[in-house]
This record gives structure tokens, C-alpha cells and sequence, in this order.
DNA sequence: ACCTAGACTTGATCTGGGTCAAGGGTTCGC
DNA sequence: GCGAACCCTTGACCCAGATCAAGTCTAGGT
């Protein structure tokens, strides 16, 4: 299941792109980094980091996907965030994780050491910079989350949920959004519930209604087949200039 | 209502402190600034940007209290940020605003133009480093929210905006968040139920049942005394170290 | 003094999603 | 091939919070 690492790919994926950073970037900087840069593979289910523990690296996720949780005394959890190909890991200048960080899948990731790489962050804008933007990204991406938790119903938020996973994973292939949609969901039943805050009963009732009301079609439990995009986007409640036309 | 407009409290508000950008902050650079940086009064319930306009300026609350929103086209609206005095509104680099950011009480923004901030951004690493520190701050109270929203009981949710609101409003006055702790509600219910994703009816009922409970006394509808900070994290369910001894 | 409007409270009722419980399907290891 | 461990589905019931519907309280305005 866990699929050959390929370096290539794993610069493609590096966000941070800046040659000081990324050896992959500039193949004759990667003596000096020696020691700082490594990669680092994570099973499906394994935790990369706890809440409270000591953050020894920051990185990104090359491969595979991960998800921010927070739990409460009595087992309630919450996902605060889910971690595609590309997303960083880690605050630079914190040293303790605020959350645990759970392989959702295999994961692979290029990691840097926390210290040298603060002390580069400092010495190179462009890195604070493009962080800076990756932040912002994350931070527009919590905010919509907050929308779909606070106030969207059940069957919206799956459709939500959907549409994002659907979207993320169909701009590789495609552009512009438009009809027929297929990808695999990587998350379980419980995993989507805990990101939608619905239990995964609901979760499990919700899918079959999408299911028996023609908006997805299934194939085994993870296998999604979306017949058109605006349709499900109309069910998430997002309606992007979609239904204009009577 | 509107107080009358301190511009040294402006400085000490400004959360980017840089002689280059914030005026006050080295007085003999204002003249460079003449048309860059100025300040803007709001009144309560004005809409200081909507969703979808162009964005002028970016800059930071002074004084008064203003939020984001993000609202449905069925009218279903989501706080998904609040922005006290010192917090930073707009996002660099990006043109049109995402979310509507209005006024909760009036407000006084110190603004600056957003052209040439930006251009100042890239020339001056320490104000990307600052951004970047207070958008992770940002980052981490949206994913604090994400978990009440998703899991918390409206009592829970309540209890958590009084927590925040009084530790925000209080550390200005003592450190260490113990005991009694005294302040004015600076929501309407309404507001507060936009925020938690409750309906007003909840949240009045939840007040109401909080006070008859004793974990708060209300004087007027806006007058909040909390005896115990320790009794209101738990009823959060936060539990911030409270409870350890029986 | 009276009127109006906005902010808030409280009650009665309804319902979406939680909870509890009993299955089914697949994929392991043996 | 058989049990065991997961993951998922479906049904029956219940309850927290939404919805609908009166009010109350206070601050202005005339």
C-alpha cells in the first residue's frame, strides 16, 4: 500500500520551492543541508505527532494524507484540518504541538529539523513569505469549515465534504469543475464524521441518501462516482453560479 | 458612544510595529507615510467591507470590536472570526474580501492602503514575520472554534465565548486568570448565536440557565460578573488544569 | 406621558441527528 | 475454511436544540 517514494515527486510537492530549502529544488545546495532535510514515512493510523509533545521537524506531506484533531477530556474529537500532498506540517516558532497529527493513509513526508529551519525562515523573506500565503490558504480553508459546521445540515456538510475531496483530487486531471467526478475517498465513515462533527451513523445514513438520490454512485465503500459536480455542489448549499439557467 | 480617538493607544494597539509602517510608532516618518496610512471611524452594525468588493486597505482594530461573516444565500449566517482591538483585517496579496466584515460596536481601524502596503511587505522581511505570527494565531482560534462548533453542547458553547471574551478582556487588567472576573459583553445575542451556530432563543435560555446556576451574574443584559474563571473553563469543557484536586 | 422599535426572555411544540442495538461484508491470520 | 477484527449499514427510539409564538424591558423620539 505504500507506494515507492519518488523524489520527484516529492519536489513537485515541496510548497516551500525556495533553493535554500528544498535540495530537491537545487540538486548542488543538498551537501550543506545534510542533516536538516529528511524524509520520513508514516503508517495509515500511525500518530506523527501528539498534542503537547515536542515538535522536533516541520515539513510537508508529500504523499498520502494526515489530519489535524483535538479531543476532548471525554473522547469527543474534533478534525481542525486535513493534511493533501503539499500542506505543511508544524508552526515555526512553537515548540510544543497544539494538536495530534494522525496518518489518515500511508504518508510520506519531507521534513526539516525545527531550529536550522527557523533560523533559515529568518534569514530568507521568501520563505516567510510563502508560508505566509499557505497560512492564509489554511486559514480561508477553516473559516469555510466553520460555515459548513456551524450551520450547514448533515446531508450538506457530506456534499460539502465531497465537493472539497472532489475538487482537490479532480484538479490534478482536470480543469474547470464541470460534469463527471470520480476519485476514491480516503477517509472511513468515523474519520468523516469527526470532520464533519456528525457521528458516523449519520455519516453512514447520509452517504446511502446521496446514493439513492442519484447525486454520487458507489462502488464498494470508498469508490465515488459524482454524475455532475453542480448537482452535488447545489446539495452542499455552495451553489457556485450553478442553477442560473431555468 | 464613540470614544474619542487616542493615537497613542492606536500605536500601542498596532499589531505591526514597525518604523516603517506604523507612524506612531517613530513619529518622524509620518511625513513618508502622508496618504498611506490614515484612520477610519465605523458606526456599530455598519458593514466596514462586503464579500466580494475590492479591497482599499488592510490594517487593525483599534478600538471596538468588528467580525467576519460569511452568510448563505438563504440567509443562514456564520461568524467566522472576531476581530478585537490589535487584530489585523484584510489579506495581502489578495483583491477581492471573501468574508463580510462588519462593525459589532463602533469601531476605529488604522488602515493602510493596500498597494503599497503590499509593496512594503515585500521589502521589509520583519513585517512578513510579524503577519505571519499573528495569522497562525488566527489559524490556531479558528480551529479552537472548529471543535466547539462541531462538538460542544450549546451550554458548552456559551460557556466558551464568556471564557474567551473575559480572558481576553480581563488579561488587559491581571494575569493569571483566577477567580472573579469582570466585563461587558460586547454581542448581541444575536451575534452570539452567529458565532456559535445556535439559534438567539438557545442562547438567551442558556444564559439564563448559566445565571440561575450561579456560574454568572448579570447586571443589565450586557454586565457580566464570573465568580469563578476555574467554574467556567470546566463548563466549557475546556478543564484548563481545573478539577485535578477532589 | 405615550409610542415605537430593538433587544431580550420564556413557553409549547417539533424534528434532525444522536444513541443504542443488531446485523452484513471483507480481509486478515491460522 | 473459520474465527476475529474492522468497517459499514440499517432500524427503533430519544432528546437537545430549532421553530413558532407570545410576551417583557429599555431607550429614544415626539
Amino acid at each position: 500500500m505504500n507506494e515507492t517514494l519518488d523524489l520527484t515527486n516529492g519536489c513537485e510537492s515541496c510548497p516551500i520551492k525556495h533553493r535554500a530549502v528544498c535540495a530537491r529544488c537545487d540538486a548542488d545546495e543538498l551537501e550543506t543541508l545534510d542533516g536538516i532535510k529528511y524524509y520520513r514515512s508514516f503508517e495509515a493510523g500511525q500518530t506523527l505527532i501528539w498534542s503537547g509533545d515536542r515538535m522536533e521537524f516541520v515539513g510537508s506531506v508529500v504523499s498520502g494524507i494526515a489530519s489535524l484533531t483535538q479531543t476532548m477530556e471525554d473522547g469527543r474529537t474534533q478534525m481542525v484540518g486535513l493534511l493533501l500532498p503539499s500542506d505543511f506540517v508544524g508552526r515555526p516558532g512553537r515548540e510544543f504541538a497544539t494538536y495530534d497529527v494522525v496518518a489518515t493513509t500511508d504518508v510520506v513526508m519531507c521534513c526539516f529539523r525545527r531550529k536550522p529551519f527557523e533560523t533559515m525562515m529568518v534569514e530568507t523573506p521568501h520563505v516567510a513569505q510563502r508560508l505566509l500565503e499557505m497560512t492564509l490558504d489554511e486559514l480561508d480553508a477553516a473559516r469555510e469549515w466553520m460555515l459548513v459546521l456551524g450551520r450547514k445540515t448533515a446531508r450538506e456538510k457530506i456534499a460539502s465534504l465531497l465537493s472539497i475531496i472532489g475538487r482537490r483530487d479532480a484538479s490534478l486531471k482536470l480543469e474547470g469543475m464541470v460534469g463527471r467526478i470520480v476519485f476514491d475517498l480516503p477517509l472511513t465513515r468515523e474519520a468523516m464524521a469527526d470532520y464533519l462533527g456528525l457521528t458516523l451513523e449519520t455519516v453512514s445514513r447520509q452517504m446511502s441518501a446521496l446514493k439513492r438520490d442519484g447525486v454520487i454512485e458507489l462502488e464498494g465503500k470508498r469508490h465515488v462516482t459524482v454524475p455532475s459536480f453542480e448537482r452535488l455542489m447545489d446539495e452542499a448549499g455552495d451553489d457556485a453560479d450553478g442553477g442560473m439557467m431555468a
